[in-house]
DNA sequence: CGACAAATTGAGACCAATCAAAGGGCGTGG
DNA sequence: CCACGCCCTTTGATTGGTCTCAATTTGTCG
């Protein structure tokens, strides 16, 4: 079911100029309060949870067309920090408001329910990385996860361009910088990537598969679920809802 | 904001009549078509992906009063098995007329997403409980999590009654069976807790709590959202939605 | 009571963390 | 433009925590 031509308006006032966030910063942080979601519309970003040791755990990673902030409804605080990777723009759209018009065009309400159901669905594959897969398995996955949702947005699947540091993939998949250096250049040596520091080249995009499936032929399936929050910046993509 | 008489009629149509679960039952499977929603009406249960090694990944138990199946919304199929540990009771709730009902009445509608929402708080929860914390603080987190739960119900939250296997309670903290039978053991050896099969007194909830929290002083934050889906069977709760 | 699953405990292996050092890349300022 | 400093990255040596394999005990249900 599509949107009337009023609606649609209704929703394009909602959505804000994009904005720049540069490098290292903040679009929410954890503990503000929920008063916008909001979209990428260019560069990349990190979700994560930070204490005071100075530890992170990285919840995940957001690209282009990516929604955020669904979180923190429950609640009415965020419970991680967003930060931008790189250069990026991100456009807000205010809670409450939005809230309003989900009331209002079922349309809208169905869609933030898809996007949420699909992000606890990316999160319980996540959960079984963590919990069940050793190292080099966790680098796997990460890789064709990210090669995946590249190629969704129209680039190339081998030819990857990483805004992240070890640190913070090390953060997302709950290993130190060291190990994911290390299973690089493991990785590299066996012939199924080539790694020249950030820009990684995917030379065998079927045993990095298979490391995966071996250990959790279901995983395939959760991955699918991955790419959670894709929302076209200009709503066109409610219209499908 | 509450709901007017006949809202709260047709919510209530759209119950079933609670039906038994036996031991080992299933309510969802992964992969099966999503219809319905299930409220715990009475007895524990698990969620779970299953592989075929045998091996699976619980990504989360179920008490009493909460709400199960939203993950399935996105993809129309369930990502994870739900079982029973024990005798219990669901209600099932069909999800297209839930849906069709959550379009008229907003609160329905606010309801699911502020539910939806608390799930991927408690779903990061996990992730850096599963990354970032060694074997002693995730079963002093999984200990302290499961009194409180059962506290909120109103329950001793130091006599706990262990419905799950060590198998189990290892399947989802990321742990071999026999790595948290140790646990168990070391903890009784330091006083913290009284080990007596399924049987668990809390002796130290505060040393318990300094072992989590000298990981992860914002653990506790997001632990206070895991108790995502308490919803009253007869959806009193959405009155207050 | 018997059969089977669950739980405990031990010994040893292995994987990732830790500690440590050196090399690279990038931006800033001289 | 180069030099410096800082952070990121790589690699090595060692430690340590958890897994694995194995045997035994305990508990549960027919």
């Amino acid at each position: 079911m599509g949107l009337a031509s009023g609606q649609l308006r209704r929703l394009g006032e909602l959505i804000m100029p994009a904005h720049r966030v540069p490098r290292g910063g903040y679009v929410f942080r954890a503990g503000g309060d929920t008063n916008t979601l909001a979209v990428v519309r260019r560069g990349t970003l990190k979700s994560a949870v930070l204490d005071e040791q100075g530890r992170e755990q990285v919840v995940g990673f957001h690209l282009t067309g990516e929604l955020l902030g669904l979180d923190g409804i429950a609640a009415g605080k965020y419970c991680r920090d967003v930060v931008a990777l790189e250069d990026s723009e991100v456009c807000r759209i205010p809670y409450p408001e939005l809230q309003k018009l989900s009331n209002d065009i079922p349309a809208v309400a169905n869609y933030i329910q898809t996007t949420m159901s699909r992000e606890i669905s990316r999160a319980y594959g996540v959960m079984l990385l963590l919990g069940s897969m050793r190292a080099e398995m966790r680098l796997a996955f990460f890789l064709l996860d990210l090669s995946r949702r590249v190629l969704a947005r129209g680039y190339s699947p081998t030819r990857l361009s990483l805004p992240m540091t070890r640190k913070e993939i090390g953060g997302y998949l709950g290993l130190k910088l060291e190990s994911v250096s290390r299973l690089f250049s493991t990785f590299q040596r066996d012939g199924l990537i080539e790694v020249r520091g950030k820009a990684v080249n995917l030379v065998e995009l079927g045993r990095l598969q298979e490391i995966v499936q071996d250990a959790h032929p279901q995983l395939g399936k959760l991955l699918e679920n991955g790419d959670a929050s894709v929302l076209n910046a200009q709503c066109a993509a409610l219209n499908l809802a």
